[in-house]
DNA sequence: ATCCAGGATACCT
DNA sequence: AGGTATCATGGA
């Protein structure tokens, strides 16, 4: 039987969205997602649920492409997260000049949620790496194991895309062909790490049950996932409105501004004081200071 | 060249 | 418990 012409030749679909404050570019570059492309009329470009999308920002909110039938519009709007009340998580924050000044200059970043496992795996490779390199090494992940994505016909540029390789796949590949990816030392650990979730040793559906400190505890059982790690994790894919990862940049934000400038604190009091700060959307109010710290008087 | 990067780990006091 | 060297790679 002949395949339908519209299975072969699948149309570009546009989906649109009415939504306030979404800075679109700065969600999808600020460092927690590391798969999608600029293109040059300000869309960007990349993959959900194995499929290419494109998004773009409009006038009073959001569009997508999509090409055939998937991802479906409900998985995009989930992974932008976009019927979030977003007034009610600025309101929620400290009421001071601190976060006031990280809202005013960076409003409409926004929190996206992530698959669960490409998100894992994306900060697992993180540690210790720049973001440009991050983007690097999963682009290579990808390449390598990963599945083609067809994209639309009508695409100026042909670009090859390919879809996010599970932990199947990552399980099998050898060391050797991690550390081709640039992965390094951090190649041992995505191995054992996709292993023990292929093999249903971690239960990634599973932690979405677990309240915070427990599902830190499991995440942190996999090698190379710290107490950043797994809370980058949590926060970017399951969501959970507290995690709040420290890594060097929000560590310098919270010393500069609200510690000694010219003493570093432990990491064990920065940790204390994020935990009874931030009110109960801290994890939002993290990716401000992230964020703000980068743009406005980084380097 | 030197330092550092969305850190984690093993190994020390 | 709390500091420290090390890890692989490449950007600034």
């Amino acid at each position: 039987m002949l395949p339908l012409l519209s299975d072969v030749n699948p149309s570009v679909e546009r989906m649109q969205w009415s939504v306030a404050e979404y800075d679109l570019a700065a969600t999808l570059e600020s460092g927690q997602a590391f798969r999608w492309l600029p293109c040059s009329d300000g869309s960007w470009a990349g993959v959900l649920d194995g499929h290419w999308l494109r998004l773009y920002p409009v006038a009073d909110g959001l569009a997508a492409e999509r090409l055939g039938s998937r991802p479906s519009w409900d998985s995009v709007a989930e992974y932008l997260q976009i019927q979030m009340d977003y007034p009610a998580v600025l309101a929620s924050f400290p009421q001071e000049p601190v976060m006031e000044s990280a809202v005013a200059a960076c409003r409409g970043l926004r929190l996206l949620r992530q698959p669960l496992w490409e998100c894992l795996a994306g900060f697992l490779c993180s540690s210790n790496k720049q973001i440009i390199q991050i983007r690097a090494m999963i682009a290579a992940l990808c390449r390598q194991f990963g599945d083609p994505v067809r994209v639309p016909n009508s695409l100026s540029v042909k670009q090859e895309v390919w879809s996010f390789p599970g932990p199947e796949r990552i399980a099998t590949a050898t060391e050797n062909e991690l550390r081709a990816c640039k992965l390094g030392y951090r190649a041992p650990y995505l191995r054992e790490a996709a292993r023990r979730v292929a093999e249903g040793e971690l239960d990634l559906e599973g932690i979405r049950s677990l309240n915070l400190a427990s599902a830190r505890e499991r995440l942190q059982t996999l090698p190379g996932v710290g107490p950043k790690v797994a809370d980058c994790v949590l926060l970017f894919a399951y969501g959970f409105p507290r995690a709040f990862p420290i890594d060097v940049w929000v560590a310098r934000a919270l010393q500069e501004l609200y510690f000694n400038p010219d003493k570093p604190p432990t990491l064990k009091t920065l940790t204390a004081f994020r935990d009874q700060h931030f009110g109960p959307n801290a994890g939002y109010a993290q990716q401000y200071l992230f964020h703000y710290r980068r743009v406005s008087y980084g380097k």
